[in-house]
DNA sequence: CTGAAAGCGCTAACAC
DNA sequence: GTGTTAGCGCTTTCAG
């Protein structure tokens, strides 16, 4: 299909250093042979073979994904890998897709076939033990996202209690007298803590829980029991619940923010669909990405540790 | 970091030959050399380069994929992507990721980029001309992804009559009196053609259209003058339009599908999400993904040439 | 200016 | 059973 160097050097009769030469543009070769050269593999149709290339050269321009895309989030997900891939691309790097599996062979299939090829894997799913094993016996180097228990690696860590604490000190700046927390997740609540530890003893408005997973049936499914606790304002775990209790709020004639405001986490695009539009708290992608860029391109030889802050949207239901 | 197969050879006085039998499991290699192999590579984290198996067999596992994500439709795509990606997976291949670009000079950049490390490209956004004249170039096997204006390479259509045309026949089944199309794109009207055309002409409901471009925002605006039409059922060129259409109907406290039926396309999953659900017409996801595997399977000579049906979702807005 | 040649890491035909 | 060797296609050092 395509030609090699060694063809072009037999047919042009020169050698393959000098084929060379002419293709990567480098000086000292006689312009006839240059224009020789280049018309030859014009005509051919000359494309370097990456492969050999990478082999080489011992770099390589595509860069691991290794994450789970669970089927509840495609949203989200999506979200922050475009900007990734936007990201990495502007570089020059493409990643290359991989589902993390719990199944250490699927996982130890997938990182062989990567190894040589990629030379990082962002990580952002999966069991702490089985990766950190795993990566050490691989050529591969992960940069984790997301992982407050990994060590010894680069990390690029979440933090969750920024923009949930200022969402909720909005609820409380609103006047909001009874704040609901729907969900069991551990660091949202430090965001809602340092919200009402911001707040003045005596201003501090009344706070409830309930405890849930945070799926869109969830939200459909508890939303009576919020509705009756009497307050005002409620913080979901994830705009997939949220959404499910503004689903149910729409079935039934419900106002927001009127009779409770609801505010969510992810910025789940589908927030923004919907009417009213979902108040949120949004992943540092950007930032994020960046940080990953930098990784990619230094190769720092000290692993990079960062925190990133999430961040608080107001939209329509608070 | 790992060793290779050469050092191994060195370690163990054996040589590479012998090393990469034991390696491969092949047979005719003495029990207590194989041993000490074994031990040798376990010992010293032995994993095969990719990039050095790849170029020596002159094959890969590697995919590519060219696709344009607009930013309007980023559900949808990952729907189909993650369902592509798991099952290039199942069969050991991993998707290599790249953003369709109007600009010749930054696909030829990425195709360059591919040369030699992927061997198909799965395409499914573009300009023609500029994609073939490409494609021609690289020594990359394009597989075309709902295209009608493309010939001589691999072709896997999308046929959008089909869910259209069972769709708008629920409708009149259902005795809908006016059905309105809103949206302008043709292979849309095919299927509402063909559901008149399947429905005896005295029995034919009345049919109205309002082109616009399927955004939310459109779905929205249009909905007081889809609602004054008269109309008792309206099809969407896209879900992201019945949403936006769906969301005046819930603030504006109109029910649906009472007063107006609603159908739109492309099972975007909010359209899951929101109450009522929205009735749609899906893409052949999975019919799709096997013939791309199939071809990548088996690298046919012939080109191949498919078109797939999409299918009516009944949910509860019809 | 130009070319010979080594070598990236792996595979496999072909000896012995 | 085992080793030698010739590549895959490319880069680059070193000699002319």
């Amino acid at each position: 299909m395509s030609v090699t160097l060694k063809q072009l050097a037999e047919m042009s009769g020169l050698s393959i250093r000098t084929v060379n030469r002419v293709l990567k543009n480098q000086a000292h070769v006689h312009p006839e042979k240059r224009e020789l050269i280049m018309r030859l593999a014009r005509d051919h149709n000359y494309i370097p073979n990456m492969a050999a290339r990478n082999l080489r050269l011992n770099c390589s321009k595509f860069v691991g994904i290794l994450s789970n895309l669970d089927q509840h989030t495609p949203e989200i997900y999506i979200q922050k890998m475009q900007n990734l891939e936007i990201c990495l691309k502007s570089k020059g790097y493409y990643p290359i897709i991989g589902k993390y599996d719990m199944n250490q062979s699927v996982l130890e299939k997938i990182l062989a076939d990567w190894s040589g090829i990629a030379e990082f894997v962002i990580v952002t799913a999966g069991n702490k033990a089985l990766l950190c094993e795993l990566f050490q016996r691989y050529p591969l180097t992960p940069i984790y996202i997301d992982r407050d228990d990994i060590e010894d690696s680069h990390l690029l860590r979440i933090d969750r209690t920024t923009g949930i604490r200022d969402a909720i000190s909005t609820l409380i700046q609103d006047g909001k007298k009874c704040i609901l927390h729907c969900g069991q997740q551990e660091n949202r609540k430090y965001g809602i803590e340092a919200a009402f530890l911001a707040t003045p003893a005596n201003k501090r408005p009344e706070k409830l829980q309930i405890p849930a997973w945070g799926s869109f049936e969830n939200g459909r499914k508890l939303a009576p029991k919020i509705l009756k606790s009497g307050a005002d304002a409620v913080f979901f775990d994830t705009d997939r619940m949220a959404l499910g209790f503004l689903n149910y709020a729409a079935e039934h004639k419900i106002k927001i923010p009127e009779k409770i405001a609801v505010i969510g986490f992810d910025d789940d695009p589908a927030g923004r669909q919907i009417y009213p539009a979902l108040s949120t708290v949004a992943h540092p992608v950007d930032a994020l990405n960046q940080a990953i860029l930098s990784i990619i391109e230094n190769k720092p030889e000290k692993n990079v540790n960062m925190s990133f802050p999430t961040r608080f949207i107001r939209r329509q239901t608070s």
